[in-house]
DNA sequence: TTTTTAATAATTGTCGACAATTATGGTTGA
DNA sequence: TCAACCATAATTGTCGACAATTATTAAAAA
């Protein structure tokens, strides 16, 4: 029997303020519903058409991914980015990211490896292919660390990094550009962190995850120094 | 003029959904209402004397904190806590305030070490004053670790844990006990920790700092495997 | 007796309306 | 012209009621 209220990304979503809940994110994300803009409650249930009710049971979620702020007596505001947040947000995964690794070697099972293996060789060829859709290695990227936290089987870390870190990030690469020169590069340091995982060497995984994290933030310190 | 509507510990609750977020968090970090128990709305909403609506504002924001967590169209459960959680905590504060430590020796102003510095000399006092009485250490603990988190200036951080996973480990306090037997030990690791920060080695403090959380779960570890 | 099923009760999800607070725009005064 | 103030409009906070779903209980079948 398939689990039908689960927190995973691909979960059915069971009620109004689920559907809601899930779409209005996706829209964030994107940028569809632009950044720093204040959430109408009235208008947004008009155009959902559902009640207001309903509809702040979807923006109280949001809150929770960190997608919106909310102030008292004054309403919903849809999070304002920055090349500082971003910063925070990196220094975070490095920490966070590298212990998943550190867990994921010493937890994760050949199953789990083998996927991991393969997903990566999915992306090579997707890349290899089209070399200027950027697309494919964002989301490729994102899917493999997203399945080294889950092998890491730590359930806090698990929804610190999937439920809060998670949409951030993705809307940051979405509204951010993130050209991503290092695509290459980020190729071998993949591979090269799933080889320490199959060795079960955790300490080695931790340092090279926590390297190619670090890479990603100090790019973005160069740009943002250039400007 | 003072801020009225952040979201520190202290901050005074302008909404009737606030007065209840706040007092509920407490009696469920204190263990008055019982881990793992049903939410009952009803009930509950006649108990604080408001209506459906604004508890379950109330209990949306608790699902934040990490305090409830919820089923869609069954409702609200108190989370259950359990060993193997509580080291997964561990787990995660030891990577987040390590790197809090490592920032704090860079960001902290010669004030928040002095404040530092005078809240352990108080805290060692009150310890001498009454040995038995376990709770100032308790608190006393958790201000310190509170007060480095705060001077590592990283707002990310700040939220995950002094929002999400804060009131979580007061729980644990309360209601595993935690009879600390590293009373003493804890103060000298506290107090090398400070001089590492004093020094502005980043690197030192966060090492330091991960042994000293490592050690608690250390004790916890030991302490399961011979129940 | 045990299991399945059906009717009932209770709970959560959703709705629309009113009250309290905040934002807006115009008026008055300097 | 600009600032402070007041009246108005709009928004958020809160409420109670109904609909949809789940839990409970009783009856029926095996």
């Amino acid at each position: 029997m398939a689990n039908t209220d689960d927190k995973s990304p691909n979960a059915v979503a069971t009620t109004r303020a689920d559907l809601v809940f899930t779409d209005l994110r996706q829209r964030i994300v994107e940028g569809l519903v632009v950044m720093g803009s204040k959430i109408s409650e009235p208008e947004l249930a008009r155009h959902y058409d559902i009640s207001r009710s309903t509809l702040r049971d979807a923006l109280s979620r949001l809150e929770g991914c960190g997608l919106l702020e909310r102030k008292a007596n004054v309403g919903y505001r849809v999070v304002t980015l920055s090349t500082e947040k971003l910063l925070e947000i990196f220094r975070v995964r490095e920490s966070l990211e590298g212990m998943a690794c550190n867990l994921a070697a010493k937890n994760m099972t050949a199953e789990q490896i083998a996927e991991l293996k393969s997903l990566l060789t999915q992306h090579e060829q997707n890349e290899s292919l089209q070399q200027g859709e950027a697309y494919y290695q964002k989301e490729g990227d994102f899917d493999f660390h997203f399945k080294i936290v889950f092998g890491s089987g730590n359930g806090l870390l698990i929804r610190l990094l999937c439920e809060e870190l998670y949409y951030l990030v993705r809307m940051y690469r979405y509204q951010f550009g993130m050209a991503s020169p290092r695509a290459k590069k980020a190729f071998r340091e993949h591979h090269n962190i799933i080889q320490a995982i199959e060795d079960k060497d955790g300490e080695l995984a931790e340092i090279l995850m926590r390297r190619h994290i670090s890479a990603s933030r100090l790019n973005v310190e160069k740009r943002m120094n250039t400007l």
